[in-house]
DNA sequence: TTGATTGCAAACAATTTGCAATACT
DNA sequence: AGTATTGCAAATTGTTTGCAATCAA
C-alpha cells in the first residue's frame, strides 16, 4: 500500500474526531455517525492516526478504551491539561514546560518528551 | 467479601511485583510464576490493586496493555519519569512539581493532581 | 465452621482478519 | 485498469464469570 485514498468513511470520521472536546470510544464515533460507517473501518481509521500520533489511546478508569483527538502544533514546547472530571483535554503552549525539562535533565539526568506530555487534574470548570 | 484472607498466591504475586523494574503482563507474572498461579487469580489480584492505585495500567505502543507497581509515598510532591526506551520507571521526590503545580493554577487555572504524574522520555542509560 | 480464594471451563467483549464487492485515482 | 478501501462474517485475543473444590480465619 504505497498510495492513500481519500475517502468518504475518512472525511466523516476526521471532521467528528475534530469536533471532539474530550476523550471518545469507537463506538461513540460509530452512533454519531448513526452506523453509516462500519466499524471494522472506524478501528482501521483510527488506529491508523494513533500510530501517526494525531491521537492519544488510554485506558479509563472503567477499563474501556479512550481515544483524544491531539491538537498538532509544530513548536516544541507544549503539553495538555486532561481533566478527570469533565474529560476536556486543554492543549498549552507555555514556557514553564521548557524549565521544567531543563531542570530534569540537570538534576535528575533524564531527557523528557516534551511533546507527549499529558497532566490529569481538575479543569477551572470542574475544580 | 468483608474480609481479606492472606495467601499464598496474593504473596507471590507482590513479591513478584515488587521486584519488577519496568512494566510487566499478565502473561510475563504467569511465566515468571512457572505458571503456578492460574491467569484468573493473576487478574484478580492485579485488578485489585489497581483499584487501589498500587499499580497503573496502560497501553503500550505494541498495543499490549501492561502495569507499573508504583512505588508507596505519603508525600504530596513526587512524579515518575518513565524511559520510552527501557521501560524503567523512577519515582522523583522534588519541589520542582510543586513549582509546576503553583505556575499551572495560577497561569492556566488547572488544578493538576501532583500524585499521579507521568513523564515520558529517555534515561540517563538510555539516551 | 464460616466466608474468602482459587482455578478450571465456559462465556463474553473488543478487536482483527479473510475476502468479495466497491470506490478512488 | 490497477490499487486501496470498505464492511460483513468469522476468527482471534484478552479478560471476566460461574461454580465446585480448597484454604484461611
Amino acid at each position: 500500500m504505497r498510495n492513500s485514498y481519500k475517502t468518504q468513511q475518512k472525511d466523516m470520521i476526521v471532521d467528528i474526531l475534530r469536533n471532539q472536546k474530550g476523550d471518545f470510544t469507537i463506538k461513540s464515533i460509530y452512533n454519531e455517525l448513526n452506523c453509516k460507517v462500519g466499524l471494522t473501518t472506524i478501528y482501521r481509521i483510527v488506529n491508523k492516526l494513533v500510530e501517526d500520533e494525531k491521537i492519544a489511546k488510554e485506558i479509563g478508569k472503567d477499563n474501556n478504551t479512550y481515544y483524544r483527538y491531539l491538537t498538532a502544533c509544530d513548536k516544541d514546547n507544549h503539553f495538555y491539561l486532561k481533566c478527570n472530571n469533565c474529560g476536556e483535554l486543554e492543549h498549552i503552549d507555555c514556557d514553564c514546560i521548557n524549565e521544567l525539562s531543563n531542570h530534569i535533565i540537570k538534576e535528575h539526568d533524564f531527557e523528557i518528551d516534551k511533546n507527549h506530555i499529558i497532566i490529569n487534574g481538575l479543569c477551572n470548570k470542574c475544580k
